[in-house]
DNA sequence: AACGAAATTGATATTCATTATCAATATGAG
DNA sequence: CTCATATTGATAATGAATATCAATTTCGTT
């Protein structure tokens, strides 16, 4: 697996140790396509290893993000989600406001016009976030 | 004042009563442009009500959100932003990751955008946050 | 292979933003 | 003006995320 190699690069690189449960996490969320809680992600790999702890979980995903492997997602309930990064594509957000349903999409022009707008203010982008908020096909009534 | 008498009409539409603590922190904060935490907000209006509450703070900022006047923002320190809605123009956020600076900025061509991958995917949209992260013209160095 | 310094784990306590509770008070329709 | 009802504000409660710390594990070095 290439993403877990990294992931083990970036241990090292850091000075950082390699064990079961972080391992176990890492691979778990890594080879996943899907956004997760704290908490589900907690339940995932609690049915392979029932000892691990929430902290381990938070601190691993940490980990992930600082290793630009995850990203962090914040929607409006207040949960912090993280999502695997795909390298190279960037994907965005449609929320329905009424089943939670969450989809995700993909559109170059609208970051091709991000990355302008950040060239006129003169920044320096590192990432950005795009949500949209409305109600889905079966929800609009 | 345009937006106080939609805010009165909306506490009267939904049964709600007209009080001075209301009435003060909607007048102040409708009046702003900028951005607003819990905290800010509360500070401010503390300079001419002493006595005015915390959680009635919260309170009235939940209402003008729900009569749509102001807009909740989540960026990335775990505070939650309110910001008075100015009808007609949307705006989205640049963010500086060292200094914390917000620069808002409008972009037709994104909304534009937004509004067909919408359609596309048969959604409705009601609303949308556009954020974008990097380091700012003085902080890249 | 074993040692040992340093990092990690996981249970638990803590922090901090936000929400709920509730007695006292204020509002406004009739 | 009255009174049912909503509101206020102090405080407690909730809940996500972080910090603490003793016990354990890792891994570079012997």
């Amino acid at each position: 697996m290439n993403k877990e190699k990294n992931f083990q690069g970036y241990l090292h690189d850091k000075g950082l140790k390699s064990t079961r449960q972080r391992d176990d996490i890492a691979s778990y969320f890594l080879q996943q396509d899907k956004h997760f809680t704290v908490e589900e992600l907690y339940n995932e790999i609690k049915k392979s290893d029932p000892q691990i702890g929430y902290a381990t979980v938070y601190r691993t995903l940490k980990l992930l993000v600082d290793a630009e492997l995850a990203v962090e997602c914040q929607f409006s309930d207040g949960l912090t989600r993280f999502e695997p990064v795909h390298k190279g594509k960037h994907h965005d957000h449609l929320i329905c406001l009424k089943c939670g349903k969450i989809i995700e999409f993909e559109n170059d022009k609208i970051e091709q016009l991000q990355l302008e707008v950040a060239r006129e203010q003169n920044f320096e982008l590192t990432n950005h976030k795009c949500v949209l908020y409305g109600y889905c096909s079966r929800c609009k009534e």
